[in-house]
DNA sequence: AACGATACGGAACGACGTTCCGGTTGCCAA
DNA sequence: TTGGCAACCGGAACGTCGTTCCGTATCGTT
């Protein structure tokens, strides 16, 4: 029995044992290098880490994009799925909104390098563009929606600006004590209130 | 007669004639390359584009930021100029304030990459970190001051976390037309007021 | 014209991302 | 158990880039 079912019907060829064991050493290694390091750190230095060579990163994630994924997928997977969980449980809209882009922005400032990262235009990072994108764009958008609908927050702005403009913000914070992203946020969060 | 006098009294040995050719070729061929690539384009590129060896550019500009700063200082002194000017002839000092903003994220979103490298942490940004803060700085400060005085905005913002984060808007502007800086910053800016 | 100071050019070096291939290892069938 | 082959591994090798260094050329003065 060589195939195993990957969660939704598809069979997959099951992976070799070595392949999966290194697979979770790397994603480690790199968790750690991350923390360590930022998400810039080199690729040698993760390779020496998980005890591999260079190769063998670039067979499981071809690009830096799908390392920096799949090591934070579980933590972007936990922020979307708090949207819809907050806009039932907050006091108004806009506060669940406000509260949803804490998350956010708590999630990036922990990650050096890694708002820098989704904004690079380098084709390397087009993958964790993409991939944040697809998942708290969506999620965004909804709770933009219910403020707009109670009329807490102007009708003409769009998640994807807004979630790039709070990413912005979170560049470099972290690094300079004197920069307060949180702040800055909360700033352009009121400026989304109507008058 | 081999001195001159650089402005303020102090005598400097003169350059030779071909060291001030080389260096005005330099700033031109950087101006064009920073339009066409941005201003991370390879130093061998300006080299090639002024028709001279990488050795003289370092020569003349030690660090990168050297050499962007020498591109755009004209530009950089004059939003600075503009500061009090608009103070003196708008309407409000909130207004005043946007204007101000509005001039910076011009400059910023028409340099390809400038914003992006004034956040970078990089050590050879740091004289362009420096000089657009010790320009800018004391301008929005005085904005600022205006108009916390006169009861338009908040009094506990800084002028130094502010251009922070309006650099930071602007990182990416002009190379994805999804995303808008100039409107992000009006919000920001708009969160500034007093409620 | 000759000479010393100044400046030039580009080779050379190290760091890095990325590719490639000879050797090794796990897995299945016989 | 063992043979064989596909999958996988490691790290050498290549291209790019920033930066340094030094032998050579040029300028300005005497």
């Amino acid at each position: 029995m060589p195939d195993i079912d990957s969660g939704s019907g598809q069979l997959v060829p099951r992976k070799r044992a070595d392949a999966r064991r290194n697979e979770k050493a790397l994603l480690d290694a790199a968790a750690a290098a991350f923390v360590a390091s930022g998400v810039d750190v080199p690729v040698r230095n993760i390779a020496v880490r998980a005890g591999v060579g260079v190769g063998t990163i670039y067979r499981h994630f071809p690009t830096r994009a799908d390392l920096i994924v799949a090591v934070y997928r579980h933590q972007i997977e936990a922020c979307a799925e708090a949207g819809p969980a907050l806009l039932a449980g907050s006091a108004t809209p806009h506060a669940a909104l406000a509260e949803w882009i804490d998350l956010f922005v708590d999630f990036l400032v922990t990650k050096h390098g890694l708002a820098a990262a989704l904004q690079s235009d380098d084709a390397a990072f087009q993958t964790l563009h993409a991939y944040f994108l697809d998942r708290l764009v969506p999620v965004c958008g909804q709770l933009l929606d219910v403020a707009v609908a109670a009329s807490e927050i102007r009708p003409d702005v769009d998640a994807y600006g807004l979630l790039r403009g709070v990413g912005n913000l979170c560049i470099g914070a972290g690094s300079d004590p004197r920069y307060d992203a949180r702040r800055l946020v909360h700033l352009l969060v009121a400026g989304l209130r109507v008058r």
